[in-house]
RNA sequence: CGCGAGGUGGAGCAGUUGGCAGCUCGUCGGGCUCAUAACCCGAAGGUCGCAGGUUCGAGUCCUGCCUUCGCAA
C-alpha cells in the first residue's frame, strides 16, 4: 500500500511512526511550514517534520493546499493508493479527496459523531465525559463528517488531563490506523455512515481559561483546570496578578462555619495544609500552582515564598 | 534583533533612600505531649550567577558576559 502522509503535531507523528513501524510504504510526508515558536522565536519543525527527516521521508510543506496546482499535481504524480491525514491543520479541497484510489483516511480524537472539529480531546475532558475514543473514517469535505471505518473506545480517568488522554489516544490512533488500512487492503473495510446526533468541538478561545468563581461548580472547576492543562492551564486572579491552577480536587467534607463565606475565597493558606477555596457548592483544594513568570510548583512550595492571605478573595 | 521575569544557605521567597545577610519550610541535636503535617529550645548551612567599575563601604548603583524561566497556541 503506497500512502501520502499529512499531519504536523505529535499526535500525528505517532500515526506516521506507526505506519512507518507497520512497513507500508510512504511516498511523502505533508506537514505544515516550520513556524518561528518559542523563546526567541526560532523556527521549529513540526515533529511529523521531525520524524520524517530523521527517517528519510521526502517532507512537503505547502503554505496552503487549496488552489495550490502545483502541489495537486505532485500529490498526483506520487500516485498513492491513499492519503492518511491526522491532526493535519488544514482543510483539505476535493481535488486532493479525489487523488487516491482507497480515498483519504483521517484519525479523530472522539468517538464520532460527537466532537467533531479542532480540539475533539480538550473538550471531552472539559465536559467531564467518561468516555471516548479514536475513530477512522474516510474524508468527505464536511468538517470530520465522513463514513466511519474503525472506532475504539477509552474511558477517561477521573483526573486525567488532556495531556495525559492525548498521549493514549495518540498511540491508540496509531494502531487503529495501521488496522484500518489492513481492513482497507483485504477488503473487509466497514463504511458506516455518521449518524445526526453530531456535537462539534471548535477551537479553545483564550477567554475560557479563566475561572469564573460565581458561576462554576467544583466539578467544573476540576473539569477546567484538568482540561487545559497543559494547554493554557486555568487562571484566577489573586491581588490582580494572573495564578494558573494545574491540579486541583474537591475536598468533601469540609465544615464550613455559617455559610457566609464568597466563592472565590481562600478558607486556608499555608504550607502545612496547603490551599483551600471556597465554591458555589463547596470547597476545592489547589495542589499545584503557578504564578506570574513563574514556573509550576507544587502548592507547599509555592505558599513558602508566595504568602496568600486567607479570605481574600479569588476574581 | 517578538514581549516579559529572575539568578540570595537543601526548597520557596524578602532584602526598603547603598551601611554587620533575613523569612517560612526542611535538615541535625535536645525537650514536651495520650495525641497531632502539633508545640518549645538550640545548631549547622550562603564566594548574594560570573567579570569589571563607581564608593570609605554594593545583594543593593553602572557596564559586559553566562544562565534559568514565563507569555505569545
Amino acid at each position: 500500500m503506497k500512502i501520502i502522509f499529512m499531519g504536523t503535531p505529535d499526535f500525528a507523528r505517532d500515526s506516521l511512526e506507526a505506519l512507518y513501524n507497520a512497513g507500508y510504504e510512504i511516498l511523502a510526508v505533508v506537514t505544515n511550514p516550520d513556524k518561528p515558536k518559542g523563546r526567541g522565536m526560532k523556527m521549529i519543525a513540526s515533529p511529523v517534520k521531525e520524524f520524517a527527516l530523521t527517517h528519510n521521508l521526502p517532507v512537503h510543506q505547502p503554505e496552503k493546499v487549496r488552489n495550490n496546482l502545483e502541489f495537486i499535481e505532485k500529490m498526483k504524480a506520487l500516485k498513492p493508493e491513499v492519503i492518511c491525514v491526522v491532526a493535519y491543520g488544514k482543510i483539505l479541497p476535493k481535488e486532493i479527496l479525489d487523488i487516491p484510489q482507497y480515498g483519504c483516511i483521517n484519525v479523530h480524537g472522539s468517538l464520532l459523531p460527537k466532537y467533531r472539529g479542532a480540539a475533539p480531546i480538550q473538550w471531552a475532558v472539559l465536559n467531564g465525559e467518561e468516555k471516548t475514543g479514536v475513530t477512522t473514517m474516510y474524508m468527505d469535505i464536511g468538517m470530520d463528517t465522513g463514513d466511519m471505518i474503525l472506532k475504539e473506545e477509552v474511558t477517561i480517568g477521573e483526573d486525567e488531563t488532556t495531556g495525559e488522554l492525548w498521549e493514549r489516544l495518540s498511540k491508540i490512533g496509531g494502531d487503529l490506523l495501521v488496522e484500518t488500512l489492513r481492513k482497507i487492503e483485504q477488503g473487509t473495510a466497514p463504511r458506516i455512515p455518521q449518524g445526526e446526533d453530531c456535537t462539534m468541538a471548535p477551537m479553545l478561545s483564550k477567554e475560557m481559561a479563566k475561572i469564573d468563581w460565581n458561576t462554576k461548580t467544583s466539578n467544573e472547576i476540576k473539569n477546567l483546570v484538568r482540561g487545559l492543562n497543559p494547554i493554557m492551564g486555568a487562571y484566577t486572579m489573586y491581588q490582580n496578578k494572573k495564578i494558573k491552577l494545574w491540579k486541583v480536587e474537591i475536598v468533601k467534607d469540609f465544615s464550613l462555619e455559617g455559610n457566609n463565606q464568597l466563592p472565590g475565597q481562600v478558607l486556608i493558606a499555608n504550607d502545612k495544609e496547603g490551599l483551600y477555596i471556597k465554591t458555589i457548592d463547596g470547597v476545592i483544594k489547589v495542589l499545584e500552582i503557578q504564578g506570574e513568570n513563574a514556573k509550576r510548583m507544587n502548592i507547599c512550595d509555592f505558599l513558602r515564598g508566595n504568602h496568600i492571605i486567607t479570605n481574600e478573595i479569588l476574581k
